[in-house]
DNA sequence: ACAAAAGTGTTCCAAGTACACCCATGT
DNA sequence: ACATGGGTGTACTTGGAACACTTTTGT
């Protein structure tokens, strides 16, 4: 970086003190797909989608859970500083991340003014972590309103996002309002009813819909694999994403070059053996600009 | 927001002092498109993609040419701080915009440690604004180089961003390199020749980057263009975010959801005339979920 | 007449959709 | 035998790609 002499004059007289500044956190969705066992022998594990929060200590929300983050330590970049938060509080040090948003809501929290920098984190463990717990994710769309109006239009979508396992269940209601009237166009992502700590129903809530999107033309997918796997349990890990169901033949074609074929087989029990794949990390070398 | 009564107490001892905080921005990329007038008097217009920047009136970069930014004021919502300063600053009050992303880099700002919060802004002025010019956008590839390794692959892509207009030309060269081992995936893009502020060349890098993929799947090209266009002009205005050549009779098809035919005719300059069109902003209705 | 743009029609190919069908396995 | 999952084939539809061709206008 390019200095002038200027530049270091005035920086030798520069103090930012005079400025108000936010404080600052990282925040992390961590995702992962988790095997249910079923009773029946014949029968596949069930896969859910699952966040893991840990149980706030202190004010504000305290007793809330929360998505895992913290206040920035300035000798950090804004990465390390989510990845040594993660790696420290809840031991997780292998994973695919992204940064997802930033969320700086005037009243998101009730000390100060607090910026959050968000970050979708995908893990394939199927350990417990520390300092928390895994929650099924459901989201369901409870209703839709369409208005068309001069020039545009108006929807307006409202979403359960419940959050479950054997100890709780977490409801939370969310609303976003997509507005779109000749060149402007807004979109309000609401928390109507909120039973976990700040905005963090919010920031999952939209860390879900970037998973969804990038399934669409990305192998973000196989983050949330074992690094073997049959067909018919990535294809069940696109339905319980998706929320909806594939049809198999179709998917196979549509997955064959994200895939490598090993020559191992998964034992069977009551059905046909399945081959193991891995993916094929050089599929998209060709569509790259 | 719920707040429970040991919240309460708690807020009242709160202190945020003692944390350390940075200093946060909001940046604006405000880009457009401008019709360069042809000389021959029956060629249309070309088109350019164009961003404003101003100069910098104090060190650091002293003279340089920066995007438009602000240190936030924390009274304001992030938007709205961006907004206030867009519109003080050069005067722009109507346009498309949304977060883009969060800069944090340690060393970004030889101040002190800077966040900048990210915006790309549309426009569809053709007028000049306060405090800065337009400069004409060239994006070149100029080198390509993947490297396949064990279990993935490595691609570095290097970019000539070269913004120039009748004053001056500001070279800066950006290097892309996106690196995949099994789970492990990065992308780092870097500034190896900076002649803007900061580092505003990455942001309005990614601001193209961000531009170019949702030309694919939203209708947000029409932020660009005036209420009345023809197809041939929004053709146009595709091939100069994209950089490449696209058919005619495809083109028109593809679009032809995703605009409204209205009764007036361009008047022709040693051609046919050509219908204009406008957008229709329900064309996706069916699609969103 | 002609250059430039406006606009239509056709053929080919790739990919998605829906569905029918057979195979293999443990109890 | 049978329930469950593994896996293949085929017919239909949709949409993109490439290209040829006609129309209209001002000078």
């Amino acid at each position: 970086m390019k200095i002038s002499k200027e530049d270091k004059q005035f920086l030798e007289l520069y103090s930012d003190s005079e400025y108000d500044k936010p404080s600052v956190t990282v925040d992390a969705v961590i995702l992962r797909i988790r095997n249910e066992e079923s009773k029946n022998y014949r029968k596949l594990p069930e896969k859910k989608l699952q966040v893991f929060l840990t149980k706030r200590q202190y004010s504000p929300f305290k007793g809330d859970f929360a998505i895992v983050g913290t206040f920035i330590d300035l000798q950090y970049e804004l990465s390390d500083a989510m990845k040594l938060c993660v790696k420290n509080k809840v031991g997780l040090t292998n994973y695919y991340y992204e940064q997802l948003f930033t969320f700086g809501e005037k009243r998101r929290d009730p000390r100060t003014r607090v910026l959050s920098v968000g970050y979708m984190l995908l893990t394939n463990t199927q350990e417990q972590l520390r300092n928390g717990e895994w929650f099924d994710i459901e989201v369901q769309k409870v209703e839709t309103n369409i208005k068309e109006i001069q020039d545009g239009f108006e929807i307006k979508n409202v979403y359960n996002l419940v959050l479950k396992n054997e100890n709780q269940e977490l409801k939370n209601i969310i609303e976003v309002s997509n507005k779109k009237v000749g060149l402007e166009e807004t979109k309000i992502v609401k928390i109507t009813e909120n039973n976990i700590a700040f905005d963090h129903a919010k920031i999952i809530f939209m860390a879900l819909e970037r998973l969804k999107n990038k399934l669409e033309y990305t192998d973000i997918i196989f983050n949330l694999l074992p690094n073997e796997f049959t067909l018919t349990e990535l294809k069940q890990c696109y339905e319980v994403i998706l929320n909806e169901k594939l049809l198999d033949a179709n998917f196979r074609r549509k997955t064959a070059k994200m895939v490598r074929p090993t020559s191992k087989y998964e034992l069977a029990k009551g059905h046909r053996t399945s081959q193991l794949f891995t993916h094929n990390p050089n599929w998209n070398l060709n569509n790259l600009d």
